[in-house]
DNA sequence: ATAATAATTAAGCAATTGCTTATATGATAA
DNA sequence: TTATCATATAAGCAATTGCTTAATTATTAT
């Protein structure tokens, strides 16, 4: 009866093709992905070129919102609004200098991630891997 | 001439309180973001959570896009949609099984991008806002 | 006090995104 | 062939994003 029930919903989601099991092993995959859950909030932080580019800025130097704008060739606010962010996810930290803020890296975990995207991108289509 | 046009657009952009090696400074470091540029591509595919489960579901395992849809609760065309984008990246592969089409991962290095995200989120990172 | 500079916040927008439904293609079975 | 299932693509949309300009706050100098 529940079984039943539970089989049309199937019937209704999943190939026709599948096995007894598939059900079972569908269901073991789908509690796997507690794993990288909430995960994509930090991608989505480099998913942005400008922020990529504040945080490699940061780690390399500390730098006030003023210096940032002019580097990056955009608006002070635009640079402010990002910092925000940053702020939020404790990327960055900031400390206050007469009128200016200066603001530096405070997580450097995040380079890690960086780099070895660039490692990524160097290797291009490359297929090579490990485990 | 050309050095006083350049001074003005320099007092226009930046700080005033700068000294005079500040400008080389920012330049050099404008530079250098040569280094991370284009490279928001890669986590901007992760930084969507379903992209994120694809990519590791593949990882645990090859799937059809049925199957896939059906673990994440979204429509087949979503799944196809997102897919494509993936195959672009060439971070999955395909393979044609009578109706079915298996996708399974192509780029196990990304999987090192995502390890190292879940390290990130696990040593707290999680809640409370800042200032 | 007022003026000026640095940064933040707010408001408004063009562009992008991720989803859904609807339609088209590809493959197999009757 | 026709019918059916599995994907892919197209069209349209609500929601989000990242920027700009305008207004506000914070700090320093006069």
């Amino acid at each position: 009866m529940s079984v039943s029930e539970f089989d049309d919903a199937v019937d209704d989601a999943v190939c026709e093709t599948f096995e007894p099991s598939s059900i079972d092993m569908l269901e073991e995959l789908r509690d796997k992905l507690t794993e990288v859950q909430g995960l994509s909030q930090i991608f989505r932080v480099l998913g942005d070129e400008t922020r990529t580019k504040l945080i490699y800025l940061l780690f390399l130097k500390e730098l006030c919102v003023c210096d940032l704008a002019e580097i990056l060739h955009i608006s002070v606010p635009a640079v402010s609004h990002h910092l925000r962010l940053l702020r939020a996810m404790r990327l960055v930290k900031h400390r206050r200098d007469g009128k200016n803020v200066y603001y530096s890296l405070d997580d450097h975990h995040i380079i890690t991630l960086i780099r070895q995207a660039q490692e990524h991108y160097r290797e291009g289509t490359s297929a090579s891997c490990e485990s």
